[in-house]
DNA sequence: GCAATATCTGCGGGTTCCCGCAAGACTTGA
DNA sequence: TCAAGTCTTGCGGGAACCCGCAGATATTGC
């Protein structure tokens, strides 16, 4: 039983070493890789089956490289360990779990204890293991916030990405008005119209304001950006 | 000789305190702070006059800590220590050092020695150091794009923001047309008429993909767009 | 089956954005 | 001092955005 370590910071990265050998005795090789891309080229040349998954890292972020490695073998276990619980995050590795796949998503500043636990519970007993924390994201509602559906999520992650009115109700197949509307919905969750200082009217453009409060709420990340502006590439260069 | 750290990750808190009582012997005690407001109190009681002071942080970012440690004591020597050299780390940074005072940033990525290097010269020798990769940033030009003149930095950061063009030149005192005029510069030198796909026009809204461009490219992040939402609010609730 | 609710769609118009054109104001250097 | 360059400002117009209104079309609960 091999376990594969994937995190880009070194000291981390001899942590977790640690913390899997001791919490697995019975394992037999830890492999390391130090970011997304040499991830995967390992999980696919030595076949981990048990993989830990740091999710901020440069090269490729542990979001897509857990994406290519459950396509090619989806009986992986993946534990993911994270610094943040941004809703980002959380819903990014929500949208690649594979039907049945077992996982796990630990925050770092979590006990040493719960990350042993985890690492059990999930490579041994096979369950899934989601943090506390990360859970409530999961569930909806972000502290005051109502939390948004898949499609006022969506149409967010489409006008972060830069793109027109126009330009999504194509990609989405809607008229132009029902994306509008969408809009309108997604302004008024995110509270785009409170102004900050009082007789302040006009002092914002509700699509920037828009990506402005998700980013600071969290809900929307760079990265959860970049990994749309590829998909984009990839459905609009065929 | 006592040295402050402030960094939210234990792993690297512990690793810093020994690096610090190695590189510097003849140093008192070293003090930990867990995140920007405690360090910044920390600061305050205890009088230090060395601190390491990591970026990115929960509570209140190093930048933020760093500014009001400054204000109060602008002698203090101060070496950041961060995982990015992001732009608009570099940028906040560079922004909020006082004349004459002696800093450094050295990133996570950089050796053990390195570091031990950087503590004993800006501590002791009161030496700027700057890591080459950081340094290269400052001096403009990043990548293969030209670099942003400050003017253009500070229309980005408003667009970014959500404002309309209207309050931006309210804001910054110019007309409505020479806003607009700074923004079609910012376009030019992000790039961001370049349309993936090919028979691509009117895809993008430019004021949005000017943000999107910007955060990809690392010249923004969020914690750029929440300081600057801090001071906005500030200016306009008085 | 039939309301009740939610979503999609078109129309219209007020506002904002994006930008070409051109005239003034400012810096810079020979 | 004068010329060349840069920055600012106004005007005007086409496109995109924001949104109230209202009818059409699901979807849901009873």
């Amino acid at each position: 039983m091999d376990v594969l370590i994937v995190e880009d910071d070194a000291l981390h990265r001899t942590f977790l070493n640690e913390a899997v050998r001791a919490a697995l005795p019975e394992c037999g090789q830890v492999i390391e890789a130090e970011n997304g891309l040499k991830g995967e080229a390992q999980a696919r040349t030595s076949r981990v089956e048990h993989v830990v998954m740091d999710l901020q890292m440069n090269e490729r972020n542990g979001i897509e490289a857990a994406r290519t490695i459950w396509r090619e073998r989806p009986d992986t276990k993946i534990l993911f360990w994270s610094n943040y619980s941004d809703e980002a995050y959380v819903r990014g590795v929500a949208r690649i779990v594979p039907e049945g796949a077992t996982y796990g998503y630990v925050l770092k500043s979590a006990s040493e204890e719960r990350l042993k636990l985890a690492l059990r519970s999930v490579f041994i007993e096979s369950q899934c293991v989601i943090d506390r924390e990360v859970r409530g994201i999961q569930q909806k509602s972000f502290g005051n916030s109502p939390g948004l559906t898949d499609a006022e999520y969506e149409i967010l992650v489409d006008v972060a990405l830069g793109l027109t009115d126009k330009a999504i109700a194509q990609r989405k197949h809607l008229s132009l008005r029902s994306v509008q509307n969408r809009l309108q919905q997604l302004y008024e969750k995110l509270g785009v119209y409170e102004t900050p200082g009082q007789g302040s009217e006009g002092w914002f453009n509700l699509r920037t304001r828009a990506v402005a409060v998700a980013l600071s709420r969290k809900v929307l990340n760079a990265s959860a950006i970049e990994r749309a502006e590829r998909d984009l590439r990839q459905s609009a260069g065929i």
